[in-house]
DNA sequence: TGCAATGCCTTGAACTTCGAGGTATGATGA
DNA sequence: TCATCATACCTCGAAGTTCAAGGCATTGCA
């Protein structure tokens, strides 16, 4: 029950969804991924290279995504795209998620007894 | 890589949200959390008596519930409800999870290629 | 030369959920 | 009477994730 350092625990699957969605607009690599995330959420998230490598190759294995090594400035950079079975994984998993907030949403909202809405 | 049978693997911490939240709208024992939230999230969200019975036990340890025990019809029911303690924890809980789910919806529909909106 | 940033990767610990099982009582029905 | 189901508590091992830290190598800058 500890208290994690950066994400409030909320995080399970998360990862994956938004690596999904960050590939499916532009090829991307690791590195940039891990900074894209941090910089598009105003670090409200912050997944760490920890987290976003072994799921970029859990995807690979999977076929969801495709990768190509390319050098840039001597730097070498492995770009990662979806494929049409990762575009069909990322549209279940935000339909998945679509789902779930909006189960909890009424949860948290929808009380049984009277709220006080000034 | 495996789908889940039940629940689409975005359930991290979610049950202690969900049960905190159920103990401050009315006291309630384990078995009837269980079936409360299958039943108001029109089973979208369905947690194994597995899940409840040891968070409810991690959430009293921490002081954020206390128990008192009740016999009904013969039947021995524990019911539980929050503390100020768990008040505080159920505030930061709902707050963090707004605050991610808004990162993730904003990453998930701000597209920065144009989207059809007919 | 030294140091930071870039870019890839792995590892072990810690946590959580999942699913199945165990125990015991009351109500139902054949 | 006896079997079965629903109630009500609980525990355990397996599986999957995230997290933090570190290792390796190159480039750019002071």
């Amino acid at each position: 029950m500890a208290a994690r350092e950066t994400n409030p625990n909320f995080m399970n699957g998360v990862p994956e969804l938004l690596i999904l969605r960050l590939l499916q607009q532009s090829e991307m690599y690791g590195y940039e991924i891990v900074q894209a995330i941090r910089s598009r959420t105003d670090a409200v998230i912050a997944v760490g290279e920890g987290v976003v490598y072994p799921v970029l190759h859990g995807l690979e294995r999977d076929g969801a995504v495709k990768s190509r090594r390319k050098t840039v400035k001597g730097r070498s950079r492995i770009y990662y795209s979806v494929t049409p079975a990762g575009s069909h994984r990322l549209a279940d998993l935000s339909e998945s998620w679509t789902n779930l907030t909006a189960a909890i949403q009424k949860m948290l909202t929808g009380g049984q007894r009277d709220q006080a809405i000034p």
